[in-house]
DNA sequence: GCCAACGTTGGC
DNA sequence: GCCAACGTTGGC
């Protein structure tokens, strides 16, 4: 899951312990979080940043939550197509679980990683939200806790 | 349903 | 700041 950390950050999340994972608007990326279960790890990666790369990982610990964003007219997120009866943009809660000792930084994961193990380093990838592969996870961790 | 124009993301 | 690679919008 990405985040501009001049946005929101680790550090933020860290420090809320929980958040809504608001503002997606793709719907690509909606239905990836609508594919989440409670306790599910997620990746938190920042991106558009000097550091690019996987910082850390955090929990799902709730599903199918309304992104409250979409009927805030003051929101940069507001949705004028949506209303409270047919919400468009729904996500998840998370908790922070962990902050890397050293970022997993985009370079080392596409030296590590193909595009089909890890659609992150794939050019041209938008998506904010991107499943990772149960072998690419798990490789993923072992390079984290070295 | 096609596709040009436009807007956004995000690495560099 | 640039620009490639998207996704979305809207006219037709």
């Amino acid at each position: 899951m990405k985040s501009e950390p001049q946005v929101y950050s680790i550090e933020d999340l860290k420090q809320e312990n929980t958040t809504i994972w608001d503002g997606v608007r793709n719907y690509q990326a909606r239905n990836y979080l609508k594919q989440m279960q409670i306790g599910d790890i997620a990746f938190f990666y920042h991106s558009n940043c000097k550091n690019i790369g996987i910082i850390g990982l955090m929990k799902i610990v709730e599903t199918n939550v309304f992104d409250r964003t979409q009927f805030d007219t003051k929101s940069p997120y507001f949705d004028e197509k949506a209303t409270e009866n047919k919400p468009r943009w729904h996500t998840v809660k998370v908790q922070f679980k962990e902050k890397f000792e050293e970022i997993i930084s985009l370079n080392t994961l596409k030296q590590q990683f193909t595009e089909e193990e890890l659609l992150v380093v794939k050019k041209g990838n938008r998506l904010s939200v991107i499943p990772v592969p149960e072998n690419t996870a798990q490789k993923i961790l072992l390079m984290s806790s070295k």
